[in-house]
DNA sequence: TTTATATATGATAAAATTTTCATATAATCA
DNA sequence: TGATTATATGAAAATTTTATCATATATAAA
């Protein structure tokens, strides 16, 4: 059973989700803008946006046939106190053997 | 490539090493406090010590054969901020059908 | 100087998460 | 009404992360 932390990392520590609502923090968009900003699949933006949205991490909104999403206050503020710890300790992330690279298979 | 937010929540957002954060949010433990506290792994432990230590999120001084931990205050700032966060959310995550409950097998 | 305790390391196994695939629904337009 | 666009759903495949296993090192005690 997992307990509510774990539940929390798993909804908002996730690369696709966090890109999400770190656009999603100047201004609202729609899933369309959001995927083509964001370059997710479509499938994929759509599980993601319904994960936020059960949290209560963003808000929706109709317009037409169109969807309108915007984030939540507090959980604005968290990301910005997030991105601002990972800009002061980026370097040392960035050596931490633990945290492995991907094998860079690049020619 | 990873960049820095992956290696950051690849690190922060972890079961064990949140926990390990959490524990050293009030006081200084060696390694094997820690371990009997919160029932992790020898081994595992000690990786995650390893991890955190890396991205500096922890500190550590040697005491005899005992190493101590302790957390840095940014960090620890963090964790407030972030364990504030979910205790706010809690009743979300719980209901969200996205984020997985393991199916309960108990008799 | 051998033994015991505390902690660390690296490779693989196991489990969890994320992506993909196939398809569905909902609203608007022709 | 039928076609089209925008978005959602659920199951299975693929990938990533975490845990386990076997073993190493370092300090202290006997």
């Amino acid at each position: 059973m997992k307990n509510a932390t774990d539940l929390f990392f798993e909804a908002f520590a996730n690369k696709n989700r966090f890109d999400i609502l770190m656009r999603l923090r100047d201004k609202e968009l729609c899933a369309g803008e959001l995927q083509r900003n964001l370059g997710i699949e479509q499938t994929n933006l759509s599980h993601d946006l319904k994960c936020l949205l059960n949290c209560k991490f963003i808000n929706v909104r109709k317009d037409g046939r169109r969807r309108v999403y915007s984030i939540n206050h507090e959980t604005k503020e968290l990301v910005d106190e997030v991105t601002g710890h990972i800009k002061g300790y980026e370097m040392y992330l960035k050596k931490c053997g633990i945290l492995k690279e991907e094998e860079n298979g690049r020619i």
